[in-house]
DNA sequence: CGATACCTTGATCGATCTCAATGTCGGTGG
DNA sequence: CCACCGACATTGAGATCGATCAAGGTATCG
């Protein structure tokens, strides 16, 4: 691992979070960003490759994922996590790793639950996180149901994309993808080398590349057109709250 | 369709439903029932194979399925909902439809929003729910990322039979499953023809047979062998109560 | 009895996997 | 500076799984 870690410290104070704003606590006013300072129950910055342990946690820096493992000793990437995202590592089977060198804020989970409890508008900012893991977890279901492997891997990086986007990350252009070609294929069902191939194509049709932790979008019509990418709102819970972000 | 659908009606007083305690409201106590009937604005009766165009409700009787067409026009379905189960029909591009003739209690978005904000528990409860059907999302991904069609199968039989044991219905031989080959495939990324031998094989290899509506397990064991079954417990949520139901 | 919906089977095709090299690039020790 | 190494990325050839295409078969219902 590298000598200088690119190792992002959370500030001190939740009121100057910088993501706070596409985090569960953006429902909390300025004014009663104090309050929550009860829930935290500490910070902690991983290296990348590193399991993550904690329960409940908010991503600050980088990006981590969770995956499974199935029977044969083969990984299922379940999703990525972005700053911002509430993350939760259960009992169950799922892992969460960090996937680059990265930074989180560690909740207390009984007392966000007793906050909530008081507080309905934070208990719906978590329904809203929730409801948005699912639609996400829909959409890949269809990929990894129906489409081709150019398809599952152009409407992957339009996710991540968007996702980028919405939380101020990259442009039109492009954005700062740290994923390796083995974290596509394990998300996506597909081996290394396939994935290798799809991504070729892309590159080659001028389409998309994906390189050194960048991603370039070279011609969105047509990447959107293999992803048959339909371009929801990101919010799709009928009971949630329309706050637009994801 | 049939001359006389099997359209079980609702009781007219929450006290008297029979799905509630696997439902949203299991966690009002008996004495505050009568509080939620506000929260219901009506009941629906519907055929097999109808479109479902409510917002929230919650199944009463009967199978229903929430799916998306690809661009292909080919159908991925990305979830099946069982007596009990609370549904979001949202404007985003998946459908709800009836897979047999069913019932169910059709819910006011606000009212119950509002009803939240005063109850934490029920909220809480929504959490449970929602985390529920994200871990459902995650098993169905694993399998379509890394099972084989056997494995897929033998996985969603599984999946089904828990959920139904969990809800009284059926025993460890067996239970009611009235979907055909065609959702079997459309859920799990296959061919019908393709759903069909795996079908075949389970037949021949007298592990499951899935014949006239009815489920059976004749070899609990190898079912669970095939599926790379972990036996998670239901709930998976570190925030959401443990009331063990799906 | 015919129609319809669903299930089953066979043959062939094609996308993707597997296995096996080879290439590239940044870092590291000499 | 250079040789080497490890982590990734790339490429090719052959094997497989599952899709597609094309028939039948079966059961139920009017």
């Amino acid at each position: 691992m590298s000598r200088n870690p690119n190792l992002t410290p959370l500030p001190g104070s939740c009121a100057a979070c910088t993501v706070r704003p596409f985090a569960l606590f953006r429902v909390i006013p300025q004014a009663r960003v104090g309050e929550i300072a009860r829930i935290r129950s500490g910070v902690r910055l991983v290296r990348a490759g590193d399991a993550i342990m904690d329960g409940v946690f908010t991503m600050y820096a980088g990006w981590a994922f969770t995956w499974t493992a199935t029977n044969d000793g083969r990984r299922q990437i379940l999703d990525f996590h972005l700053p911002g995202d509430l993350v939760e590592r259960t009992e169950d089977a799922a892992e969460v790793e960090a996937l680059t060198d990265s930074s989180f804020c560690i909740l207390s989970k009984e007392r966000l639950c007793a906050f909530m409890g008081n507080d309905p508008g934070l208990a719906l900012s978590y329904v809203e996180g929730l409801t948005r893991d699912r639609a996400r977890m829909r959409e890949r279901l269809t990929s990894l149901g129906r489409r081709d492997a150019a398809g599952r891997v152009a409407h992957l990086l339009l996710e991540l994309h968007g996702r980028l986007l919405r939380r101020g990350g990259g442009d039109a252009r492009g954005a700062a993808v740290p994923l390796k070609q083995a974290h596509l294929a394990d998300a996506l069902g597909l081996s290394v080398e396939h994935a290798n191939r799809a991504l070729a194509a892309l590159r080659k049709d001028g389409i998309a590349t994906l390189n050194k932790g960048r991603l370039e979008i070279l011609n969105r019509h047509e990447l959107e057109d293999l992803a048959g990418w339909t371009g929801h709102p990101p919010s799709s819970s009928s009971l949630a709250p329309q706050t637009m972000t994801g």
